[in-house]
DNA sequence: GGCATGCCTTGATTTGAATCAATGCCAGAT
DNA sequence: ATCTGGCATTGATTCAAATCAAGGCATGCC
């Protein structure tokens, strides 16, 4: 199929309606609307109160925080299905990163107050908020885990380790997106993150444009000494 | 007072359990004890799947993040009152860190089971779980922003900043633990923290002990560049 | 007292990563 | 096909922070 631009569930579908009473979901819908955005597109700024709580229906969102100098930095990316920042829509509390969406997406949009209403009054609601929020927490401790006990190259290994894990494919990881993107979200510079990728070369990794081909998966876990309480995923515990 | 040791709410004086129908609470707490704990005991490991929901009542906790190689860092502290990793625990999910308590510390602790049930069923629980889920999850993306858009000595100079703003005396902070800790906290060695604290001199900051005198804040933070996006913390909008 | 022990500071040195600078390599536009 | 702009690599250099090493200053203990 070309033009796919638009995969992902309808939000009638979304799991985080599964099982809502009908006049509840419709009473939601009423407050929210569907954005197709283009790559590109800033959802909102850092410092900014939420007006919405953002779902991403298809595509993904990428959440950037600034420094005063301008500096940016990728913190995370949340892909479909999945709340956008559910703590500061429920907190009311400015928002701590920006979101930009880099590639043709589309979003329900909830008007916060309503929404932070369902959420108080409906159970399921709530349960779904809640594996929102603990996953994406467990998501960050992982990430100052990595930032804290981890050298660069240790860093970039399992970074690559865990992605072919999760795309199923053992020996080659594909980079989801450029690579001066991953070095920020890894807390290094575009350059370090290529060196790491060749100093790797000697642990039988070998690079192609995107695409990592990993000759020897236990030579690479030996250097970079890989942990599934930083590298893991939670699985999907809690579906949105 | 002497033997201020075990300060603190009652557990029946929650504002976790305000408003709680009174056989909810009673029916929680079944399921429930209080523990008095002494300084250096470890409330549970990394890796473990929680058993209770552990809620500080008087005292605190710290969560260590552990790499393999046996190297520790402070990755927050939990004071009372609030839930110790709600995230683990309403999840079912293996802690990511290790808790350690600091200091006589009293925890009120209830079946992870029961916890879960109860949060699933009642709205006032699950408002309050929310709560604290939410200002965990922002603590812990501002310390990613604090690590990856700061070099160490900002990251000094705007800890001081926050902490005496905290502790409400704008010329001078205490330090709560070991410069050590704090160093790891920090995302630095104990002694690149002596070395930030002498070179912010030369911003109008005095060491004495684990007092450190702010003689000019503006200095500190012209060299600091403090930002509440950062270094802010969210006011007790959800009490637990 | 004297002497461990733990925590901190300071200095010397090394090292990992950032910065600066140049070049390469596309994909898309003209 | 040639130009262009964005991204990536590579090398040279600087710089920040870690590491290594020594000493200071408490506190508690024998």
């Amino acid at each position: 199929m070309d033009e796919m631009t638009y995969e992902g569930v309808a939000p009638e579908e979304l799991p985080l309606f599964r099982g809502l009473p009908v006049s509840r979901r419709t009473d939601l819908m009423r407050h929210a609307m569907v954005h197709s955005v283009s790559s590109g597109t800033v959802l909102f700024e850092q410092g900014e109160v939420p007006n919405f709580q953002l779902i991403v229906l298809a595509g993904s969102a990428q959440l950037f925080g600034r420094s005063a100098g301008g500096r940016e930095v990728l913190i995370e990316a949340v892909r479909a299905p999945d709340l956008v920042i559910p703590a500061a829509v429920l907190t009311g509390a400015p928002y701590l990163m920006q979101a930009r969406v880099p590639e043709p997406s589309r979003f329900l949009l909830i008007h916060a107050a309503a929404f932070r209403a369902a959420v108080e009054e409906e159970p399921l609601l709530a349960h779904a908020a809640i594996g929102s929020l603990a996953a994406q927490f467990r998501r960050m401790v992982r990430q100052i885990k990595n930032l804290k006990l981890r050298n660069s190259t240790e860093r970039v290994g399992c970074y690559l380790l865990a992605l072919s894990k999760r795309q199923g494919t053992p020996d080659r990881a594909v980079l989801p997106f450029e690579k001066t993107l991953i070095a920020s979200e890894l807390g290094i510079t575009r350059e370090s993150f290529s060196r790491a990728l060749s100093s790797l070369g000697k642990s039988g990794i070998r690079v192609d444009g995107q695409t990592i081909e990993i000759l020897d998966a236990a030579r690479v876990a030996a250097a970079c000494a890989p942990d599934p309480l930083i590298d893991g995923t939670d699985g999907e515990g809690f579906a949105v």
